[in-house]
DNA sequence: CGTCATCGTCGATGCGTATCGATTGAGCGT
DNA sequence: ACGCTCAATCGATACGCATCGACGATGACG
């Protein structure tokens, strides 16, 4: 493999006027660059990466910390892989996959190991055992979630609470009363995201304003008959819903199945609206109106976030706090929307 | 942040002999060891790893390249970063992740700039512009997945033909012989994987043995709509199916319910194999018979290739060869097994 | 008591790049 | 012709670790 001395013996100068010609640093004559990336070209030349790190100590890497295990498919973590990865391939910068069970350990090796220049790190707990270690870190991170206290913490997640909200409004303004949130399954709650206390906030909140009571039936689990059970009971008393929130994702299409298994049409006898993306709100039958979750927005958020704190020469940061990005609602084919008496 | 001359002045000792008390490539009496270990301990150090990369010319890094956009929460990726990760991490590597839409670029970059020890590679295509740069690289590779010209590479994958040689054989030994295939849909056969053609090769090879014919009918889309049309066409004609055989994951669940939509109960009025891993034919419902799909036991195989290649000092190095994981067959409720006439 | 091997440790060097200060040469004014 | 400035380039060094050769101490053995 080639190095940079062999680029400089090749075009004819030093190898320090190499490094020049590759970071612009310093300013190099016209003449001199074009010989110098011809030999780069000639090479294939690419400088090695740790030899970089070491002598600018900067990796040009991120850090990325992602949950494991159980649901993780449908939680669709994917699609933020991608986006963050695509991101930071575009400032050039590459990533490095930390799984979250490797814990505050991870973060830390990371960190004194110089094996990255910043993290992102999605969040599991509302309580992490990883957030004290962070102001610790030289690096800086990047949450996707939000912890219980997050000071002196970058966070960008789901507004939940809005999403609630909006999917409240959206039955109430159609002329819902009788409505029913369909929880998350027990797995779910117990990895202790604040993020179905948030959701369900919102619904409170919307609930409350339009002086109505919302139900709450628990998914015992995100299959068709979990499904089942949960709208059977959603449906059964002297007040049957007229509108069910789902805001697991993966339990949508079950309850959508259960609704016509009993002979009730989403969108004719009975709303639906599910928290999900909007692709995968079109893809079910029957397009479900959903409060939209944007893995690529929040992906890009951060990152944004992260480039800035990378950028920052000692100037001005990017203050502490949390961003939320807002949901949208798209009405789709599982709302009555002629129900206003 | 600390160095090995920090921890070297604490213990005492010079810079070398901490290097070799972590390396563990010379005799350290166990009384320096001990002064050494306990500076390391209490400065909590960490061997720089741009440093380490640059003197040792090792990484401990896997570069990791995984297909990207689509179908991919479907096609379960998730499962296969994980145990990758896991066996990575477990021999003290760490993962850097890039993304196939890096194309060969993205292979002779992870090379060229000693990003990483060795290289596993999810292939997409049959025919992947990746391959032929693969030979020229320095860094070990291993595919998940078998391109059409295997020459010369270290692959694991499922064993597919065998895969479709089982679903036929448990349907013929119970009793079917209107044997329909359900097919990929065009998004997944457009990528060009082999896969497609290896499993419909072993439910030819099984059904010729058995003296039968079996049907193709071509999924528009996996969606429930799309299920429901080609299990029609499936059903329909002079000779309805009394077996299918639905190798994509996701398209199984679709097809289950349009059975019991047409008031077909699979496992009692017809029967249902599908290929998928043996936690979602559980989860399914009804749970069903399948030929196994293993993404962790075929990720824990390409890397103890990987590893060997790794370990190996110019010795004997594992030979090239495909490696296929053979799938079992589990009955389950969607079989039904009272067929034999 | 001298010789020699062995074990444990040290010092020095190299890995490939970034970067700082020094140097060269050209252009300019006087 | 002289000194001066500024742009462009070079040389030397540091980054933190691994590794090789060298060296001192220790003990075995004759």
């Amino acid at each position: 493999m080639f190095t940079s001395k062999d680029v400089a013996r090749l075009a004819g100068v030093s190898q320090s006027t190499v490094s020049y010609v590759m970071t612009g640093k310093r300013p190099i004559s016209e003449e001199t660059r074009k010989r110098v990336q011809a030999a780069i070209d000639l090479l294939s030349y690419q400088p090695n990466a740790g030899a970089q790190a070491l002598a600018s100590s900067r990796t040009r890497v991120i850090g990325l910390v992602v949950p494991v295990g159980g649901d993780l498919g449908n939680t669709g973590v994917v699609p933020f892989l991608e986006a963050i990865t695509q991101c930071a391939r575009e400032a050039d910068y590459d990533v490095l996959l930390v799984t979250a069970d490797e814990g505050a350990a991870g973060l830390t090796r990371l960190d004194a190991r110089s094996l990255c220049d910043a993290i992102v790190m999605m969040v599991i707990a509302a309580n992490d055992e990883r957030i004290p270690v962070i102001p610790s870190l030289r690096v800086p991170v990047v949450l996707i979630g939000v912890p219980d206290d997050p000071v002196g913490l970058h966070c960008v997640d789901i507004d939940f609470t809005q999403a609630g909200r909006l999917a409240v409004e959206e039955l109430v303004g159609t002329g819902h009363r009788r409505i029913v949130v369909v929880g998350h399954p027990p797995h779910t709650i117990a990895r202790g995201n604040s993020f179905v206390g948030q959701f369900q906030r919102g619904v409170d909140e919307a609930a409350a304003t339009a002086g109505i009571r919302t139900g709450l039936v628990q998914l015992p689990e995100s299959t068709p008959s979990g499904a089942r059970e949960v709208v059977d009971k959603a449906l059964s008393g002297t007040e049957p819903a007229d509108g069910l929130i789902v805001p697991h994702t993966s339990a949508i299409p079950h309850v959508l199945g259960t609704l016509l298994q009993r002979g009730m049409v989403p969108g004719r006898d009975i709303s639906v609206v599910g928290h999900c993306t909007d692709s995968a709100a079109e893809e079910m039958e029957p397009s479900v109106t959903n409060v939209s979750h944007a893995p690529r927005e929040i992906s890009r958020r951060a990152m944004r976030t992260l480039f800035a704190l990378l950028d920052d020469e000692g100037g001005n940061p990017p203050p502490y706090g949390v961003e939320l990005v807002p949901s949208r609602l798209t009405r789709r084919a599982t709302t009555v929307t002629t129900l206003r008496p």
